[in-house]
DNA sequence: CCTAACATCGTATGGTGTACGGAATTGTTG
DNA sequence: CAACAATTCCGTACACCATACGATGTTAGG
């Protein structure tokens, strides 16, 4: 499905991402493009938007914008970096403010910000994230990450590593927010409906009682995830954490 | 790709999954089976362990095992399920000692222990994690992440989310360390000869001078990695802040 | 005007998951 | 023992997918 072969075809993907700093060499001499690059790659995400990733396939987009299979070719070299383009694109979506506070403002700032985006775009967690492609978004995002943490006394590795902590964090806690909001987009069924049909089979063949603290801690968390909203909360906690850790560090 | 239909199959898959538990009911009518759900389960690692979880086909799986395509459906109700088996499988592959030491070394043991399954199988990167089957080997081990931290002082959601971020960092970090490995098993290029190929090209679009913080750390952090085993020092760093965030909290 | 460059797109190749139905094999039953 | 029913195996087929290739038409520069 991936593959990259023997011409590496990447300074033309690298173009591409920085196509508004720098202009890409439209030649003049053929007939004109029927619609544009951000066309294509905003089609794209409308698209996964509403159907998900692993819908989102070149003849749609293409569809969609009234063009043949093909055409789409000659705007992006293939899939994978159809997908790059449009990480790139929802990255600058949002603005980054000026760093406000203290480190526990600044570091639930970033982390928030994240939080939100994999929420608004929820794709974004089925993305291959192998050698992510560097744009100017991504990039612009990681200095403002940066920011928020320079001159509280880290050294350079170390706030590499911080920002690694957080965004990860805010990844996975996304991730499993998104999946307890149920609704799943590419599964009949929502986490409820799959809980009430499963519990009593799971119950069954659990009841051997090797599992007591799963048994009580799992009541407890599937208890407070019903009752909604409370992926926010665990959102709240592990930031918290981390947060915790990091100032611990710098009382070193 | 994904999809679950109408009647969900889902007890099928339970019941395979625990098949070594509760014994899947063999009809006794017709031929034998020539092979067992363990050996498609093994096969199936092994294709992954070696092509990556995108090369993992059905038609595959079943050429390794000398079967025809549609016979596999006949041990497992189709991919996703037999992803689901393989999850559950590897996640038994090593055993859970008992627990040794103070919060600290538990909850290190649990970090690691993800981190190193991670590494053995890498394509667990890449699973699709929407609504994971709960087999007996990965509840096992569930229960015996939650032993590490019972009783220290965290109340049972708590310990939950206390779960959630340990095992959610792992898996990032993990994933940030097979990528700095290069090798990258679905694309030609190493990491390195990526950055020789594209340093140049990202330096002349970035040299606009809007990344300041970005460039220092960036180099920074890019010379660490070049050192190689840097990537387990960026773990030590991340779990140190996790636990000492859930240190403070138990000291409140 | 002519030609080189370019966009568009039809067709084709080799891949995927899996539905369907037939053939072969086996244990159970009459 | 024969008939039946259950079950495995698997060939074929369908609907997709990414994308390589080459034909066709369009445009601007020389």
């Amino acid at each position: 499905m991936d593959d990259a072969q023997s011409p590496p075809p990447v300074d033309r993907t690298l173009e591409l991402l920085w196509r508004h700093q720098v202009g890409h060499p439209q030649g003049s001499r053929g007939p004109k493009q029927r619609v544009s690059v951000d066309e294509v790659v905003g089609a794209a995400i409308s698209l996964a938007d509403s159907e998900g990733l692993a819908a989102l396939s070149m003849r749609k987009v293409a569809q969609r914008l009234g063009l043949g299979a093909m055409s789409i070719y000659t705007y992006v070299p293939g899939r994978s970096e159809l997908v790059g383009l449009m990480i790139d694109e929802v990255a600058g979506e949002v603005d980054h403010p000026e760093h406000a506070g203290g480190l526990r403002d600044r570091m639930t700032a970033v982390a928030r910000q994240l939080w939100d985006e994999y929420h608004r775009h929820s794709w974004l967690l089925h993305v291959q994230k192998a050698r992510p492609w560097i744009g100017p978004n991504v990039s612009k995002r990681y200095e403002w990450q940066l920011e928020a943490i320079d001159g509280v006394g880290l050294d350079d590795l170390e706030m590499d590593h911080t920002i690694a902590v957080l965004t990860g964090f805010a990844e996975s806690s996304a991730r499993s927010s998104i999946e307890a909001a149920g609704a799943r987009v590419d599964s009949g069924m929502t986490d409820l409906q799959w809980w009430e049909i499963n519990a009593p089979v799971l119950g069954r063949l659990m009841a051997g009682g090797d599992y007591p603290i799963s048994n009580r801690v799992g009541q407890a968390a599937g208890q407070a995830y019903e009752s909604m909203g409370d992926s926010a909360r665990s959102f709240e906690f592990g930031l918290a954490r981390i947060i915790d850790g990091t100032e611990a560090l710098l009382r070193r």
